[in-house]
RNA sequence: AGACACCAUGUUGC
DNA sequence: GCAACATGGTGTCT
């Protein structure tokens, strides 16, 4: 795995859009489902999808791949936030995939029609809120079949919410 | 690697020194960190580092030459307990090294320097105390950066501790 | 093909 | 906190 320093690390910038993802599976092989958040500035965007029946790792890549469906502007840059060092490890070329081969191949091609991407490494549970969140929506994604593709708008500091 | 026979084996008698050894690392290769149990009659050392980024058979060889470090009395006889089949393989010569060839002739020959030496694989995470706890230390060294190097007196079965 | 070790993730149970 | 299972990876040797 490794994590990568992230304190001393630059953000990409203000027009970057950050994808948290997250898969879960009740039991593994078993009925997996994807959690999803994109934010661009100001907004952002819930997705949560029951994807049928696999494996832990097949839920978290299919996750980065609903993710990155979302995004239009491919000339932005993308940080990909994720806990699963596998999925990372595999669409980063540090690992080689042996199994889920077409899944990880369709993931990269994507990937490489953008023109900026970047993984950050999270770990799972340490109390990052969208991590924790995207986290949810997988688990209920998975155990009650739970869908969702909704806006929100972030809280700005100081101005009540109507 | 097939385990020897633990219960009938002589034990290497009272004067011996024994070292339970462990290396981890978080990811492989990842940082590495190493943990280390001396022995020898009633008293104990314990000893933590973490040692910088590498794989996992350098972190087990590290932690059997940082606790070789630790001997003063090399007429003694040594007990080097560790669960890597690799590590004992390369250092008794029963493997061949293709990698790490530095490391493993530095600690072959920090063993050659001691009058009596066995080696003693151990199955991790079978439930032996004193393997246990150095991978306990391992873990956290390598995980944390956890570094520890104190001394212990065993307890006398029947004399209340103090 | 096998062995040992080191991990990551996902679950289940108490 | 403690068990256990499965899916996936590397480091190393035979």
């Amino acid at each position: 795995m490794e994590s990568e320093a992230v304190a001393p690390r630059a953000s990409a910038g203000p027009d970057a859009v950050y994808l948290f993802c997250d898969g879960a599976c009740r039991g593994n092989p078993g009925p997996m489902g994807i959690g999803v958040l994109l934010r661009y500035g100001r907004a952002e965007k819930l997705i949560a999808e029951p994807i049928g029946r696999g494996t832990s790792n097949v839920a978290e890549l299919s996750a980065i791949e609903r993710g990155l469906r979302e995004i239009r502007r491919r000339d932005l840059p993308v940080v990909i936030v994720s806990d699963s060092s596998y999925a990372i490890g595999v669409l980063s070329g540090r690992l080689r995939a042996h199994a889920n081969v077409d899944l990880v191949r369709r993931v990269a091609e994507l990937i490489a029609g953008f023109k900026d991407i970047r993984f950050r490494r999270v770990r799972g549970h340490a109390g990052m809120p969208e991590n924790e969140e995207v986290d949810r929506l997988a688990v209920r994604a998975a155990a009650e079949g739970f869908r969702c593709d909704d806006l929100r708008s972030l809280p700005i500091p100081g101005v009540p919410e109507p």
